[in-house]
RNA sequence: GCCGCGUUGGUCAAUCGGUUAAGACGCCUCCCUUUCACGGAGGAAUGAGGGGUUCGACUCCCCUACGCGGUACCA
């Protein structure tokens, strides 16, 4: 590519299920490195497997992409100037391009049944050559137009016979590319397979139509998972048999998110055994009707699910963690991307939300939050209204418990008791300190409260340790009887705070119905 | 089997020939707090093995081992 071309990269996922999160890295660095550049993100569907292609799924990635805040210039949904973005939309086109690879002579046409190619890799299957290849040394003895008398080769086609297009590998070349990540890495096109370039049914296999696409798309720079690393060579030959070496886009082979425990490629099954999300978002699929939980309903924040990935297998060379979207714009460079995959730590994960979740605005997790708290009935409502908890007062406890939470769904648990009483008290811790005197104190803090006429956390603090000391107790050991008679438990923010925030009835109220369940 | 790519603490990782080999997660201890957290201080824990090259290798080269990926009319 020209120094002067724009920037284009491409996310082209096939739409066969939930999005995992190799799959978000992908459009991670993708978008990060088109954002880098002042260059374009392309979202591509790659559709052509029928027996794999999943209703909903194409949606689904598209509301993964617009969660994340990951959306594209170009995509199936808002067009663009080199579409259609799917790739069952653009299906003439790659036959076109079949055909004049096996006019060149780079491909030919294969008759083989997939029982005849069974029964040749069954048949030449050996220890030593567990999987026999559909190579420059099998293929004179397959069924093809190479193997073939033309006149047999035209009688099939016009017969109707069905028939793929093949690429043909060249026996002893080295051919090579610089990977943006890894450098030189350098392949013996005899080593490679001929490769189905067009099915029987007419679609492209991936290895035809990425090559095709990205050169009609102007795609300046491909960024895959490493697992495609090994299909380089064929996508290498394809750009230079279609006359088109001078537009290859400069390719990366990101690293692959490993399993936390052993090794392998992280998949949905281990989400499952271990515990944690894979998917970016709850994924049910209309088949099976089987539900695949997913980050951002398990109470992740957009920002730290695509910070914390952008940090496996990636960093700035400093010490910072924490990055903004825009910080990642900012700092992003494909060359200090990973060799090596990285294991997946939910641990860190968890990490990253909670620091998210400190540091974001109590105002800005309002949005977030609140639905979670109507769900348990706590009505948000304009100031004034009756019977409802006003917005300033759910920023109020939102900024109170924010430091406690992991996921925006623990929200809840650590605040319920500002909206409504405490049900069940945890009767082990008050047990062994409540007795007749500790009783006798908070009978006369509740009748003390009844009469403040001013009540924050500070005077009730005085008041209480004054109280205490009148009843000759020391303050510290009544504190967590007092929390459990607030808030059922031993957790929550500062106990005078609560208080202060319940206001004095409620506060005496809860101390009294406390006494009467304490006995 | 063949081909390709990898390999720094349990995990994520810095280092681009000279460092006491950072930092983070997790774990442990202590402080703060008579709650849970947050915060603070500290601790244990790392260069797969073997050869080279070099005054000097985690860093460069080779071999071995190990891991992963690919080896489909799936992507």
């Amino acid at each position: 590519m020209s120094s002067a071309q724009k920037v284009r990269v491409r996310f082209a996922p096939s739409p066969t299920g939930g999005l995992h999160l190799g799959g978000v890295r992908t459009v991670l660095f993708n978008y990060l490195f088109a954002r880098r550049h002042g260059g374009d993100f392309v979202l591509r569907i790659e559709d052509t497997d029928q027996t794999r292609f999943v209703e909903g799924a194409e949606e689904y990635i598209q509301r993964c992409l617009e969660w994340c805040g990951l959306e594209p210039d170009e995509s199936p949904f808002k067009g663009g100037p080199y579409g259609p973005y799917r790739q069952s939309e653009r299906k003439p086109m790659y036959r076109e391009f079949a055909l004049l690879l096996v006019e060149s002579g780079k491909a030919y046409y294969a008759f083989d049944t997939p029982e005849e190619l069974e029964y040749m890799r069954s048949s030449l299957k050996t220890a030593e050559n567990p999987n026999p290849q559909y190579d420059h040394r099998l293929r004179m003895q397959m069924r093809n137009s190479l193997s073939l008398p033309q006149e047999e080769v035209d009688r099939l086609i016009q017969g109707g016979a069905p028939y793929v297009i093949r690429i043909r590998m060249p026996e002893g070349e080295t051919i090579g590319f610089r990977d943006m990540i890894r450098g030189e890495v350098t392949f013996q096109t005899g080593q490679v397979d001929d490769k189905v370039l067009l099915k029987a049914d007419g679609m492209p296999t991936y290895h035809l139509a990425v090559v095709v696409d990205d050169y009609h798309m102007k795609i300046t720079h491909a960024f895959r998972g490493e697992e495609w690393l090994p299909s380089a060579p064929v996508h290498l030959l394809l750009w230079k048999y279609l006359g088109w070496e001078e537009s290859m886009p400069q390719w990366a082979h990101l690293p692959l998110i490993l399993k936390p425990d052993g090794n392998g490629k992280l998949s949905k099954r281990d989400g499952d055994r271990l515990g944690f999300p894979v998917f970016a978002m709850d994924w049910k699929d209309p088949k099976t009707g089987e539900l695949t939980k997913g980050f951002k309903e398990l109470g992740f924040l957009p920002e730290s699910f695509v910070n914390m990935l952008a940090m496996l297998g990636w960093n700035d060379g400093t010490e910072q963690e924490i990055f903004t979207l825009d910080d990642l714009v900012a700092r992003f460079d494909m060359d200090r991307v990973h060799k090596g995959g990285a294991k997946f730590n939910f641990d860190k994960a968890k990490w990253f939300n909670h620091e998210w979740i400190k540091f974001y605005p109590a105002e800005g997790l309002y949005e977030l939050v609140e639905p979670l708290f109507a769900a348990k009935g706590v009505v948000s409502a304009s100031a004034g209204s009756r019977g409802a908890v006003t917005r300033e007062r759910i920023v109020d406890v939102i900024r109170l418990v924010k430091e406690r939470c992991t996921f925006l769904t623990d929200f809840w648990d650590q605040s319920y008791f500002f909206f409504e009483d405490p049900v069940e008290y945890d009767m082990v811790a008050v047990g062994p300190k409540w007795n007749e005197k500790n009783k006798a104190f908070f009978e006369a803090l509740s009748a003390d409260i009844k009469q403040l006429v001013d009540f924050d956390a500070a005077l009730l603090e005085t008041n209480f340790k004054a109280l205490a000391t009148a009843h000759g107790i020391k303050a510290g050991e009544l504190q967590m009887l007092f929390r459990v008679m607030l808030v059922g438990g031993k957790f929550g923010p500062s106990l005078f705070g609560i208080a202060a925030f319940l206001g004095k009835e409620k506060t005496a109220h809860r101390i009294d119905k406390a006494v009467a369940v304490f006995g």
